[in-house]
DNA sequence: TCGTTCGACGAACACTGTTCTACAGGCGAA
DNA sequence: TTCGCCTGTAGAACAGTGTTCGTCGAACGA
């Protein structure tokens, strides 16, 4: 039934000549993306441009989107080495581990946005660092189930601070309207009487990308301060 | 040019007969297919819909979907009384806050979800929740800056909570699902030497519904154990 | 050499948010 | 009263989305 192509007209070897499409090529390809345009620029139907290919190709190897999501965070978390429990300066630890994951998720702007659609963490890399920040809180002097749900709560404030300040950074909040929006807002409290917003109306220009980092750790202490008197009692 | 209608077929009064639509109407639809269909039901058509018109009609009421987003989520927050402070128990009143903030939240399946597309607060209850927490801070003893971090974080780990908690509640996350990928997780780390995830394999059974209240009340205490040694000092 | 199987992928389906455009009704002015 | 305007109502359409169906070609085991 085919026709043979005409020997005039070369048939470009393509399959041969464009590498093969994989699993790990397709999170990689997905992450070049994020970093290139954003994470909402990341479709399957950009992905399997980017690969030369159409959409329905990706799906041999990832079953939805959702895993793609999951893939790609993994992949994102990749940190170095993890630290060896030390229990003179475990709270150090504790803080230097969160900064890494930080400063991972912030790598890829935007990707702490997906990192809420994972429900439960069953990458490599997540489960290595949830596995090592167990063992530090436990070096701490904290029972198994006091270090699981200081571990969760540590890691839902660390999601959440990396996606609002990669979001900033990312200039995916447009940087301007939400400047617009903070001067309408002040407005608006200036013009009712002063004992209603006292403290709201100060406080606007706490809140900058400059003073991110300072929040960050603001909360660290705070809550590693409690789990240290915790851990003495 | 227009043909006069038939006059055998009765011409409905439709401008009269239905509500008419307004910018408050339509938040109220929205999150009543929030409570009815779960938070990914709600698209401009189906609000539309279930106002009987078409999706462009919204839009002279609300400037795009993101601003439907910021007033539903204003509009769910809605709690009783705010809290006068009493510096006697400022720590047990900011605790009793974020309860009702999460519980605010948790009455509308997955809205913590689109919360986290809001970047600045601007709503009317969203600005008194934030000015009495202000309040309650400082008459903890903590400085204007120490009490804006403070309500950040508080904010930020309450809008995360919520969030997982509800997509638990409302079987956004398919509970299946969820089982089963908790099962193969499981079962992977068991594959391995006893060594690389000991105590990763035991704490999966401390993370479901049942232990989400007592987590969120953890958290609390450590981050407000290390306000209280802050205020103190 | 002949099935068989598996990945590639064009086309299509059912959606999404948003905009364009036409139009109808009520209101103020002439 | 009649004319023009203006605002809110929508149908249709555009450009995009995730996902599935079915075909087709190449490679591999028998």
């Amino acid at each position: 039934m085919t026709v043979p192509s005409p020997p005039w007209r070369r048939e470009p070897p393509r399959r041969a000549a464009k590498p093969v499409l994989s699993q790990d090529l397709i999170v990689k390809t997905a992450l070049e993306i994020v970093i290139a345009e954003g994470v909402d620029a990341v479709s399957m139907r950009r992905v399997a441009q980017a690969l030369d290919t159409g959409p329905a190709s990706l799906y041999a190897h990832v079953a939805n989107k959702d895993e793609l999501q999951e893939l790609m965070v993994d992949r994102a978390l990749n940190l170095g080495e993890l630290p060896e429990p030390d229990p003179a300066r475990w709270l150090e630890q504790v803080k230097q581990l969160l900064r890494q994951q930080v400063q991972a998720l912030m790598t890829y702007p935007g990707i702490a946005k997906i990192a809420w659609n994972v429900v439960v963490p069953v990458g490599e890399n997540a489960l290595h660092q949830g596995e090592a920040m167990l063992k530090l809180l436990r070096a701490g002097g904290l029972d198994l189930r006091q270090a699981a749900f200081a571990g969760d709560a540590l890691w839902l404030y660390t999601k959440a601070y990396a996606y609002e300040a990669s979001g900033w950074a990312s200039g995916e909040f447009d940087e301007a309207e939400v400047a617009e929006r903070g001067r309408q807002m002040t407005e608006y409290m200036r013009s009712l009487p002063p004992t209603v917003f006292p403290n709201m109306l100060q406080i606007g220009e706490l809140f900058n990308a400059e003073t991110a980092r300072e929040r960050f750790e603001f909360a660290l202490d705070m809550f590693l301060g409690g789990l240290k008197t915790l851990a003495d009692s």
